[in-house]
Parts: C-alpha cells; structure tokens; sequence
DNA sequence: TGCAATACTGGAATCGTTTCCAGTTGATTT
DNA sequence: AAATCAACTGGAAACGATTCCAGTATTGCA
C-alpha cells in the first residue's frame, strides 16, 4: 500500500529524482537560473551519470522560443547565395541560433511550402530571399500570419509594401543602366538580354530595367533581343547563346541577369569561334568570386552581397531582440566591374 | 455558478470547440486518419476561418518524430557540398523532411556542438560530412547517444568502425596515386602538395596519401614540399604558392587537396610569369563545375559527388523508413580527369 | 427486425519542459 | 532577540498536440 511514484524514466524529472532536487530546479540549473552550489553539484552529478540532455521541443513549447532561424534562397549551388550563407552562419551560429534552410529553384510554390512548414515550425525569424513577384502574392496571407504572431521576416530582393517588414535589395535598374550606358559608350549598339526563368522576380526585374534603360540609351530593343528560359546556370547561359545567335546573328553585346549564365554564354560564344569582346561584348551580374576566374574575365554588375547578407542579419537580429520601429528599407547601389569581357 | 468552459484561445482545442468536435477528432483530421464527410466539412471550415495551423512542436513532443534532418557539412561555399545540398534537397523535401543545415568550417569543436545542438532537437536523422579524425573522438559520445535512441547516422568523408553507421567515401589514397603516377609518367619528379587546414580529416588524409603515392612511385618527398594551413579556399591556394616556391623553386608539379586550393594556386603561378602545364603542373581533387571553367582548364581527381550524395540519401532513407540490418559501407573510386593544366 | 461488425467519435492521459506562486532557509539589520 | 530581506527551493499548472480506450452511430446481412 505504499505510494512510491513510478520513479520517471526519463527527462528532467527523471535527473531531478536522481539529484534529489525538485524539476524546477534542474530546469532552473541548465538555464543559468541561480542554484546553490550545493545542488549544483548534485544536479552535475546525476547528468554526468546519465548524460541527460534538454529536449528543446518541450522547452520551446511551453517557453515559446526555438532559437531557430528559417532561410529562404532560391538555390544554395549559387555561389551568390552560398556565400550570404557563410555570413548568416556566422552571425547567426554566434548567438545561439541553428539555421533551416530551404531552397526554392524558382517555384513559388515551393516558396510558399516552405513558409507554411516554418510556421509551423514556430522559427524565431525568417530571412527570405524571394522569387516571388509583388503581384501573385501567393505567400501573403502566409506572411501576414507570422508577423501577426510576431515572427519577423526580412525581405531580401525586394520590397513588400503591403506588409510591415524590412526589406533590403539591390538597385536593378541602376545596375543594368550602368552596363547599357557603358555598352553604348563603347560603340555597342545591338545589345541582347539573357535571363534565367523569369519566375524569380528579381530576375523579371533585370529583364525589364533592360527595356527600360535601352529605351532611355535609345537603343532598339525587339522580341528577339530578349531570352528568359531555364534556370539561371552556366548550363542554360551556354545552351541559350546559340539560339540567340541563330535569332539575332548581328549581336555586338549582351547582358545577363547573372554570372552563371553570363560565364556560360561567354564560354559558348567562344566556342562558336566569337571573339570576347572583340565581337561580342558580356556582362554579368553578381560579381561572383568565380567571375574574376574565367578568361577573359568578366565584366559584371556587382551587388555587394556580403554587405546585404550582413545588413540582413542586423535588421533581423534587431527585431529578434524586441526593437518594435517602422520597417526599414535600404537599396544598396550596383557597381560595374570593367575586366576583360566587355 | 455555471460551470462554463474557459473555452481556449488557441490550438487544436479552440477549432474543435469552433466546429463542436473533440480535440481528437481534430487531429485525426489533420493526420489524414478517418472522419466522416460531416465533420471534415465542420472542421475545414473552422480552419478556414481562423487560419490554424497544427504546431510542429507539440506534436513532435508527443509522436517522437520531428520530419528534420540534420545536414553538417564543412562548408556551404564549397561547390562540392552545394551541390551536395542540393541533391538532398531534392530527395529530402519531396519526402517532406526539412533540413536544418550547420557549418563547421573545419572545427570539431563546431561539429561537436552541432552534433549536440541536433540530438537536442531531436532531428529524425543525421548527414555528417565529418571533419573529425577518427582518433579525436571529440564527438564519440554524443554520436553515440544518437545511435541509441535511434536516430540514423550516415558518415560521409571516413568510415567510422566504432560506431554501426552506414558510410560512403572516396578512396583518397587511390585518387592522390593517380595523379601522381600520371605525373610521373609526364615527367615531373618535383611534385609538392598544397593543403588547406588539416583539421579536416579528409585533407589529412590526402597528405598522408601523398607522402605514400610518393614513395611507392619512387620519388623523393621533402618537409618542404608539403604545405598545410589555412582554409581551403582559392584564397589559401594564391597565398600558399609563392611561399611554396621560395622554399622549392625547382618544383615542376602540385597537386593540391582540393580544386579551389589548385585554381587559387594555379592562377597565382600564372601571375608570377610561370607557365602551366609546361613548367608548372597543377592537379586538383573534386572536379567541381569551376574546374572546366578556368583556363587553362584544371586537370583533376573527380569524385563522383552527385553519386555519393544520393547514395547517402538512399542509405539514411533505408534505416528511416525502419531497416535495421548490418551498416553498409561504400567506397567510391575517384577518377584522374586529364585537361590543360596537367 | 435483430445482431454483429464496422466506422466514427469523445475523454483523459501523456510527451518533457518552463514558469508562477508560495514556502523555507539563512544571513543581516535594528 | 525579533524582524526584515534575499536567496534558494518545491509543487503544480500550463504549452499544444497525439494516442489509447471505450462508447455510440451506422451499416450489412440474415
């Protein structure tokens, strides 16, 4: 008739029993609470013994946080987003917080998917690099949630003025005006435009700040002139030239939404035996390392995107730690780098 | 004196209140088990107008499993590993894991504290792209651990005898001696080898397989015309060449531990005014896409990366999905892709 | 119409923490 | 020596789902 309890097996209560201290106080012990040193050791002891270690799943449940950083890029091979990845990594990792990382390859589906799942998964914040055009929209009702549940997200790539978020991206349409310009000024006149899928908004920006800034250069830009299809790779910038060439055989120059696929084209053309830039001009976009690696070299657009992926940290880690300000916004400004391309 | 619910705020209750079902049913709902017609109609529409979501978190606490797969990898900039991760992506979302994705930029202290930051997470299932040499065992405990609560472990990058996880790898030694035989066959004696950090147990690995590629072709391997340090970036492979040639000038060959060591360290040779392959042989380990890129085009060790990425997943899907056999072990057989510059 | 089998459903216990609230202790002050 | 205060501790109620068990409709078949 006696009332032994059944002596827990496992977690806290069970190193609680062990030390012979209260659950509190093992709770309070490994989350840098006050314990005397006396129960200190106890509680050393036992977790020594059985090497014990806090679920964070039944921590975060009931104390609400997970210490856990969702990341949204459209693709981790891109040496672009690979390399804002080691700058979230260490700034994130620094302070305690694991990342999720989830890829997109363009699809907003995908995108959205994803944002559903960190929901759910009750991440701390969110850091997104979306592919997602202002007008679909697909994610929105998503996004409002969270941030209703005070989850904060940062926009990278674009800036969404239908919701409370800050945002910070690169100026497209500056960039590839500095490249027309320059095309132009070197004597440049039939200029073709090669972009991945244009289901990457950023991506549909570049192709139309292209139209835009021809216009403004007076320069004639046709149906003809402008190819999106395919993921943004040295693959598909290697299997889009030939079709360009076969469309419009007089290309003097072109521009690309990327330096994936501007190395790919490059190399194509040289292959076909086109002189770069004697006979063909190419810019890129980016400035990734492997940019300055081929030969020639490539001229390119460059997006400071170490100073972005910091910047986003900041504004993230400024809202993880209670700031509650008006959403900022910052448009950092595209830089061309003349090397041997162009 | 009425005895009136405190009717919830939130959760699977307050929707089961909201479509006058019980909690249970709810849940049932969402796990796809059986309700009537009548009932799925109340609840859809409940969930409807609130927008509830289940939490992953409490429902993990209670069924055990959480849908995430830890993935630690040396390094996200890597090209190799990203297009690694890129591979799990696609096997592992499709199957509705999510990744949570950690970086040990060579510490094993980092790979230890990641390892730990998992099991606390509870992740279903681990990738380790280890750096850890198989005598450190910083991380035997932990990794032990895991394997006793069941949580599968595949090993990629060394094989790991003390503990029964599945692993996959190259045969370094077997790569490292082709590329030296084959020099040797061209006619180079003075071979060096650059290294990055050796605290990255594959790298070591291929030190020691060159010191023993070495002596079996017969030729003569000094203190001098080995060089380990730094990262393994193409960063390290410039900064390293010119200290190579001050302590070896007469060297006629390196071979380097990975590709972006050889481009970093070919480029600065070219720089210097020596000319590869004709005095300068460079050889590299991994074939990355960058490899074909650079000119002179990188001759290289190729792994099979892809393979050896869905390989890993069908391994980590197997004991998942509940095998429990033997642990299987896979060693690939790197191939000497001959280009331009060796 | 009656009876067994089947399909759903509700209630309560549980997963492993944190956190609130109310003691208990021991030291310090008057 | 009584009163005040801080430091520490224990107990129990959350957190939000799943899952077992038992109970009630519904169906099929004779």
């Amino acid at each position: 008739m006696s009332k032994n309890k059944p002596t827990a097996k496992t977690g806290i209560i069970a190193i609680a029993q062990t030390a012979g201290v209260a659950p509190s106080t093992v709770s309070r012990f490994f989350n840098n609470g006050q314990v005397s040193a006396k129960t200190r050791i106890k509680i050393e002891k036992a977790v020594a013994k059985t090497g014990y270690r806090p679920d964070s799943r039944a921590a975060s449940l009931r104390s609400g946080a997970t210490n856990r950083i969702g990341i949204i890029i459209p693709d981790a091979g891109n040496p672009a987003y690979a390399a804002a990845m080691r700058v979230f990594h260490d700034q994130l990792r620094q302070r305690n917080y694991s990342m999720v990382l989830g890829c997109t390859y363009g699809s907003v589906q995908e995108e959205h998917k994803l944002l559903q799942y960190m929901q759910q998964d009750h991440v701390d914040g969110i850091i997104l690099y979306t592919c997602e055009a202002p007008q679909d929209e697909i994610s929105h009702q998503t996004l409002h949630q969270l941030l209703e549940q005070k989850t904060p997200v940062v926009y990278v790539g674009k800036q969404n003025n239908l919701l409370p978020t800050d945002s910070l991206g690169v100026d497209n349409h500056q960039g590839i005006d500095k490249a027309i310009s320059y095309l132009k000024r070197i004597g440049r006149k039939r200029i073709a435009f090669l972009s991945g899928d244009v289901s990457n908004w950023a991506y549909q920006q570049r192709v139309e700040s292209f139209k835009c800034a021809m216009k403004i250069n007076k320069l004639k830009v046709s149906a003809k002139s402008i190819l999106a299809k395919g993921q943004s790779t040295v693959e598909t910038g290697g299997a889009l030239l030939p079709v360009l060439m076969d469309k419009m055989p007089d290309v003097d120059a072109i521009v690309c939404s990327n330096d994936l696929m501007a190395i790919g084209a490059m190399y194509a053309a040289i292959q076909f035996g086109i002189k770069v830039p004697e006979q063909l001009a190419v810019i890129g976009f980016d400035d990734i390392q492997m940019a300055s690696l081929v030969r020639p070299r490539l001229t390119t657009i460059r997006q400071p995107i170490l100073q972005i992926a910091e910047q986003t940290c900041q504004f993230l880690l400024q809202r993880l730690s209670g700031e509650d300000s008006e959403p900022q916004s910052l448009l950092f400004e595209p830089e061309l780098v003349i090397r041997e391309s162009a």
